[in-house]
Order: structure tokens, then C-alpha cells, then sequence
RNA sequence: CGCGGGGUGGAGCAGCCUGGUUAGCUCGGAUGGCUCAUAACCAUCAGGUCGUAGGUUCAAAUCCUACCCCCGCAACCA
């Protein structure tokens, strides 16, 4: 029996709204998960937020709230989000969550041999009760620009995780690929980084400075840093360590993290499972950032795209088509509103959408809607199936619109409607037509079953028109919406 | 010499690792065909010194060397 699948994302710090990045990661989890479901699979399927430090609880405090309260009012969007995209979650972890933070407590001191007190050094703004990075400093002359005022160097006690005693396995079990890292060169990156070893990481703070978090078991005066808060919810969601549930999923098979936080996933975390003698995860799935015209996606700049707005606009499927195929899954890639929307009409309309309705169209028109029995299609897929596997999400969408074209040629070269003229009188010609037309509803219905992983909506939409033998009239899909590009037949005659 | 990615017809990309048919695909453009369909579909054509300069080879977009340019990252921002 093979072990139980899982699968993670990571979890969003709540201090903002969902945004691309948290989408696209639900997006390739979701990918994935009902890929797997599809091959007969059990998956589980993790997200979660993480909703401690010192930005809650200022932003909270801001608001009028407590931290709590704040961040239960917050994490609500990200779980409307993962709705919305109809991500196949199936656990969602809060890290305030009771049984996480006692689970990260325990985590603690299974650590503890690897836990040593320190002090760090370095240039802090009372204002915003915080260190900032050396380079931060230098950036902004001494004077930290929220507050107007000069950074301190001051010194602080905090607890250390030992990570640099792990260097060597880390960096062997990523060489072997036993923590495989995709895709390559993300790999190659991260094994250059590490060159001079893993650096031990801070992973505490006087309670003074950090009042929102994870209390340290055994010292009243410490509260937990984001790192072994944050990163621990890969498996105190599943129960670790009092339910032993977790041992059939653990460790993960997948794990999706964007470029920025592969340094995290691929050092402090693996060092931490190896400190608690736990397994490191099989593959990290690192994708790129979404750019806009070229552009980093910013809120200075303004050009920040709400994944909520374009779903409303034209559709789930369409949001998680281009996403999927347009976005390449293991690089940077690019989205502006006119892109995305010839895409919608291009290809989702004219390929797929019409080819479904020229298909259905001459069913009913020529056979009364009675399909027959359809044949298996024979399309060979062992292209896509080996992108899925090398988690090209993008690739494997792209041989799925192969096999649109190929159906359109096929339709092309064979004429059905020449044959439908003949039929009346010719009964070969009858069966020849019903031949013809059973093919390209058994070539549909392929495709809706490798699209079952994408779009889901759209999938289900060609199997109830198709599979019953008689058409059932189903919704025009990805009806033609000109809001961002011109409508070539407006001003026709 | 910090690290990584990339420079291929108007745009976006594949091919490069494992050199070898007329350098492939999508979008866009032109022409034609068809009429079942969401004025969709299909075919053909135009267009590329494969960043630059050398080298290896019978043969290089593909291997080697140097250089130019663009983009990320450079430790706590998907």
C-alpha cells in the first residue's frame, strides 16, 4: 500500500489581503492534489496562516483589536481565497491555533539539545520594536523613516537553533535529491548559498520586544521567533505529536514554496525535522513570482492584481487556466489584463469553448441529439503524464490543447456536415457520420478528463454534455468578454 | 571576477544537457478555404545573420573561450 500523499503550501503571514502569490500557491497545490485524486490517491492537502510577531500585533492594536481578535477577523479572507479558487484543502492551520502551539512547545524541547542561548547585536528602532538589518540601517542613513528617529545598537538575549550542525546532511540530502528541490537550477542556487555552511538562527526574543507569540517552555522571559512557529505547522496540522495520524502522511511529498522562502524550506526546516529526528519532505515545488507587464507586482507601485477580481470578472476556470498555463509553474512569468484576456478569447473560446459547441452542435442537429457509443480516446497522453510528474503544471496543459487543435483539424478534414447531406438518403453515409461524430465526443471526453486537475468546473461541464449518450445542453462556455481589448467586430457592418 | 536566470522572425516561448533532416510552437499580420460552431474553425504565405567575436568539428542555436546587454537574488516580503 503506498503511504498516504500530502501536500503543503505556505502559510501567509495575515497582516495583509491575499494577494497572486497565496493564490498561485493554492493553485499549484490544487493542481496537483486532484491529479493524484484522479490516479486513486488519498491526499492531503495543507494551508494554513501564520499569525504572530510584533506587525499583528501593532496592526491589531491599530484597529482597536486585540491581537486575537484581529487576526480572527483577518484570516478570513485568506480562507475565502482558497474557496473561491475551490482549492481541495483539506486541513487549515492557524498558528494560533491551541493544538499547534502546544505542538511547537513539544517541538521545543525535543530541540532543546540544539537550543543554546545567545546574544544578538544590532541597530533597533524603539519605535517600531524592532532590529533592522545592517543593510536596512546603512539604506536609510541611521534614521529609521517610520518613526524619524535614530537606530539604536543594542545588544538582546535570544535563543539559537543550531542549525549549522546539520550543514553536511542537508547539503548531501539536497545533492542526492532525497529533499529534491524543483527545479534544477533553484536547486543549484540553493546548494551555492549554503556553501559556507548553514548559519545557527535566532529563534527567540525577550518578551519585551515581542509580546505575540509562541511562549518558550521553561523561560517566562522569552517568546518564540517566527521560524520554528511558522515552519512547525507542515506538521503539527497533522496531529503531531500526540496524534499518531501524522505518521502516514509525514513526510511530505510535496511541499510548494515560492523562490523567496526556498531558503527557509531548504535550510532551517530540513534542519529542524533532522534535530527532531524526523524525515525531510520528498520535493520542494519552487515557483516564480507573477510579474505585470514586466514589472514586480508592488503596492507603492500600484500595480498589485487581486485574484478575487479577475474570478469575478471572467471565471474561476479561466483564472486557474492562465495561472496554470500561462504562468510557467517552475519560473517567473507575466500577466497584464490584455494578455489575460486574449488568452480567454483565444483559447479558451475559440479552441475549446467552440470545439465543444460545434461538436454538440452537430449532434443535435444531425442526430437529434443521440451520441451512440463513444470510443475510448486513444490519444496518446504519456507527454502530459511525464509533465505532471516533473510538476510542469504548464507543459502538461499545453498537450491537452494539442489535442484541441487536432480535434478542430480533425473535423476540418473529415466534414461531417458534407457527410450529414448524404446521410439522409445513404445509410453507409449514416453510419459513417455517427462513426465520425462518436469520435470526437470520445476525443472530448478525454480532454475533460485531463483537464479534471485544471479546470475542474469546465471538466465537469464536458462530461454531463457528453457522457450519456444523448446530449444534455449545457451553458455556452467562456462566452467572449471584451473589457481590456478591443472587440474586432465592433464596427463591422 | 558574489550567485543564479536569460538574450532565437512584431510579441511570448520551445529546441541547447545526450551537436546532424528545410530552426519548431502560440499570438499578431496577409491570402485563401469552409460554413457544423462562440464572425468561430482549417490551410497557405510573409518574416529570423538563433546577443557579439573567435575556436573545436565533416557538421553548432546546440560544445569551448572572451566580451556586451537584460532580469532576479545577496538571509528573515507570495
Amino acid at each position: 500500500m503506498d503511504k498516504k500523499l500530502y501536500i503543503t503550501t505556505a502559510i501567509p503571514y495575515v497582516n495583509g489581503t491575499p494577494h497572486i502569490g497565496n493564490a498561485l500557491d493554492y493553485l499549484l497545490a490544487d493542481i496537483w492534489t486532484r491529479y493524484q485524486k484522479q490516479n486513486g490517491h488519498e491526499v492531503r492537502f495543507q494551508v494554513g496562516t501564520d499569525e504572530h510577531g510584533n506587525k499583528i500585533a501593532a496592526k491589531a492594536a491599530a484597529a482597536g483589536l486585540d491581537p486575537q481578535g484581529y487576526t480572527d477577523q483577518m484570516y478570513v479572507n485568506f480562507e475565502a481565497l482558497m474557496k473561491r479558487m475551490e482549492a481541495s484543502y483539506t486541513d487549515f492551520v492557524r498558528t494560533t491555533d491551541i493544538h499547534h502551539i502546544q505542538s511547537v512547545q513539544y517541538l521545543w524541547q525535543v530541540l532543546q539539545p540544539y537550543i543554546y542561548k545567545g546574544s544578538y547585536e544590532g541597530w533597533y528602532c524603539v519605535g517600531c520594536e524592532s532590529f533592522v538589518s545592517d543593510k536596512e540601517a546603512t539604506t536609510n542613513g541611521g534614521i529609521c523613516p517610520d518613526h524619524q528617529q535614530p537606530y539604536q545598537h543594542l545588544s538582546e538575549e535570544n535563543y539559537y537553533l543550531k542549525t549549522s550542525a546539520f550543514t553536511d546532511r542537508v547539503r548531501q540530502s539536497i545533492t542526492d535529491d532525497e529533499l529534491k528541490i524543483v527545479p534544477e537550477f533553484r536547486k543549484k542556487e540553493f546548494l551555492e548559498l549554503i556553501k559556507d555552511g548553514l548559519q545557527d538562527v535566532s529563534i527567540s526574543r525577550p518578551k519585551k520586544n515581542l509580546s505575540w507569540g509562541i511562549p518558550v517552555p521553561g523561560d517566562p522571559d522569552q517568546v518564540m521567533y517566527v521560524w520554528l512557529d511558522a515552519l512547525a505547522n507542515y506538521i503539527t496540522v497533522l496531529g503531531y505529536p500526540d496524534n499518531s495520524d501524522w505518521q502516514q502522511y509525514w513526510p511530505a511529498d510535496v511541499q510548494v514554496v515560492g523562490k523567496d522562502i526556498l531558503r527557509f524550506h531548504a535550510g532551517i526546516w530540513p534542519a529542524m525535522l533532522l534535530g527532531a529526528g524526523l524525515e525531510l519532505p520528498k520535493k520542494l515545488l519552487v515557483h516564480g513570482h507573477v510579474n505585470v507587464g514586466g514589472a514586480k507586482m508592488s503596492k507603492t507601485v500600484g500595480n498589485v492584481v487581486d485574484p478575487i477580481e479577475v474570478i469575478n470578472d471572467y471565471g474561476l476556470d479561466a483564472f486557474r487556466y492562465y495561472f496554470s498555463r500561462h504562468i510557467p509553474t517552475l519560473d517567473d512569468g507575466d500577466f497584464t489584463w490584455e494578455k489575460f484576456e486574449n488568452s480567454y478569447n483565444t483559447e479558451l473560446a475559440n479552441d475549446l469553448g467552440n470545439l465543444i459547441r460545434r461538436v454538440s452542435g452537430m449532434i443535435g442537429r444531425y442526430q437529434a441529439g443521440v451520441i451512440g457509443v463513444a470510443p475510448q480516446g486513444e490519444h496518446d497522453m504519456s507527454a502530459y503524464h511525464e509533465a505532471m510528474e516533473k510538476l510542469e503544471f504548464n507543459r502538461a496543459i499545453d498537450e491537452v490543447w494539442l489535442m484541441v487543435r487536432s480535434l478542430n483539424q480533425y473535423i476540418e478534414n473529415v466534414k461531417p456536415w458534407e457527410i450529414a447531406k448524404k446521410a439522409t438518403t445513404d445509410a453507409d453515409a449514416k453510419a459513417h457520420l455517427n462513426d465520425v461524430l462518436a469520435y470526437a465526443v470520445g476525443a472530448l471526453l478525454q480532454i475533460g478528463d485531463l483537464l479534471v486537475p485544471f479546470l475542474p468546473t469546465t471538466a465537469a461541464t464536458i462530461h454531463k454534455t457528453f457522457e450519456s449518450g444523448v446530449i444534455v445542453d449545457t451553458e455556452v462556455l467562456f462566452p467572449k468578454i471584451y473589457k481590456h481589448t478591443a472587440d474586432p467586430n465592433a464596427n463591422r457592418a
